[in-house]
DNA sequence: GCGCCACGTCGAACACTGTACGGAGACCGA
DNA sequence: TCGGTCTCCGTACAGTGTTCGACGTGGCGC
């Protein structure tokens, strides 16, 4: 488990005991199988950005959590940039496929992109680190997890009657629209979640510069002031929702036409 | 214009001839005024963006390229944090707003609309640093050009005979969908600049492990092996204004059921 | 004219970063 | 028993963002 003292209780490290040789202290049998993995690295280094934010992945720290010396990475990963993009398709690896059977019905082949591209905002919103990760990681797209996911979505379709290029072309709008807004809101929240205060909080806080950057702007005035403070978390649930139905509505209208 | 010699060409730099003191090396007239601005320093950083890439970016480079100590900047710009979100705004100072006149018309909103769309994706994927830089930068939705270019669409919408609230919606489903398409082109075109390589040819070294990562998935392999080659630039473009199409005509058919 | 103060600039320093390199130890097959 | 290979990691290097204090200058009050 541990790569510095293989099986050995912290207390009972050589450090701890210099010159010393003990059963306790002496180091035995060791590593009879690698102490590191990358399925342990990027699980660790998901779970340390989920906990304190990409700025806070770091090779070292991340070594560190795993009880090894930060080079001992590079065995496993080629570089930060590979880890980054190891770590999203990790993520994506949560998301559940989409049901093919049935979806010759319209209602539930929207029923299914719906409840996709519901669980991908969903994802990207509750990670919100991934938002500046695919920005730096140009090749997330040949990761197992995302191609196991747009092959169901083309399957989705496909089952659904589209023609082939029709089905993509509904796959990218529905993702493009999806990824687009997941990160305009990602990035509200983990603005939100450096400065540590409440939703409510940090926008009476943020207030003045609003009305001040809203000035001679009178349409985006009554936005920021009458309609947002109602509807506060779950409006961002329900405007997406009606988007993404929009969406679908124009997918339909225009196969229907063909 | 000049920090470390006012207002002297740089062939009559003081460095150059040290110790003769002559009319064209002596600094004269020092700093009536601040030799460093707000507006030049994300100018020039702007200018280091678009030639080197995002990684190229820091302050001591920046600082060089100036004339000027790394420090220098930090009486104008708090961090690189806020430096980062001026250039972003500095960049949506580029796009043209949309007519507001006329746009009673559908087929005029409609294209008014479209142009803003096909702009903002055609710059984001023009300064493709811009994908990694939003997710850094939470706060960019409050910069003058941008505000400015959201209510410009809000103006649009309202005078096609949308709801406020319908107005808002729209817009942001038709710019969810475009930052999200342009930022995944933008994610692909960067990692293409790195390589150094023709589009062709990255495709070309890139077939291999594609194939590979399509195995089992055999949708995604006529996808990749057939769809993509014949359609390499404009099909992109097409692809896009396609999807948008889509998107508008599921917007007008929630209205005039409304 | 003189003194003072505020302001813009910058050199040095600090705490970190990603990662190349080479050594060290432990396992396996011969 | 002896290489060879694999994994781990200490050291080192070149760079990063940012803080602090010093320094020179220009403008202002007197």
């Amino acid at each position: 488990m541990t790569a510095k003292s293989e099986d050995i209780a912290p207390e009972h490290r050589s450090e701890a005991q210099p010159g010393i040789t003990s059963p306790w202290n002496r180091p035995q049998k060791r590593r009879t199988q690698p102490a590191l993995s990358r399925e342990q690295i990027v699980a660790e280094a998901f779970a340390l950005l989920d906990s304190d934010g990409i700025e806070a992945l770091s090779m070292r720290k991340l070594g560190a959590r795993l009880n090894a010396g930060a080079t001992s990475l590079y065995t496993h990963v080629a570089n930060k940039e590979e880890l980054l993009a190891l770590v999203v398709d990790h993520v994506f690896g949560e998301l559940p496929l989409p049901r093919v059977t049935g979806a010759e019905d319209p209602e539930v082949w929207r029923a299914a992109v719906m409840e996709s591209c519901e669980a991908m905002r969903a994802t990207i919103t509750r990670h919100p680190w991934m938002v500046s990760v695919m920005g730096d990681v140009g090749m997330i797209y040949l990761g197992p997890n995302w191609m196991r996911l747009s092959e169901a979505l083309l399957a989705v379709a496909e089952t659904a009657g589209f023609e082939f290029s029709e089905a993509n072309d509904m796959m990218s709008v529905a993702m493009g629209y999806t990824i687009g807004t997941a990160c305009v809101e990602a990035a509200w929240l983990s603005a939100l979640t450096r400065s540590g205060q409440s939703e409510q909080e940090f926008m009476a806080q943020m207030m003045p510069a609003v009305i001040e950057a809203t000035k001679g702007h009178p349409r985006l005035h009554r936005l920021y002031t009458t309609h947002v403070p109602d509807e506060i978390d779950e409006g961002r649930d329900s405007s997406f929702r009606r988007g993404l139905t929009m969406i679908l509505d124009g997918i339909e209208a225009r196969r229907s036409k063909a």
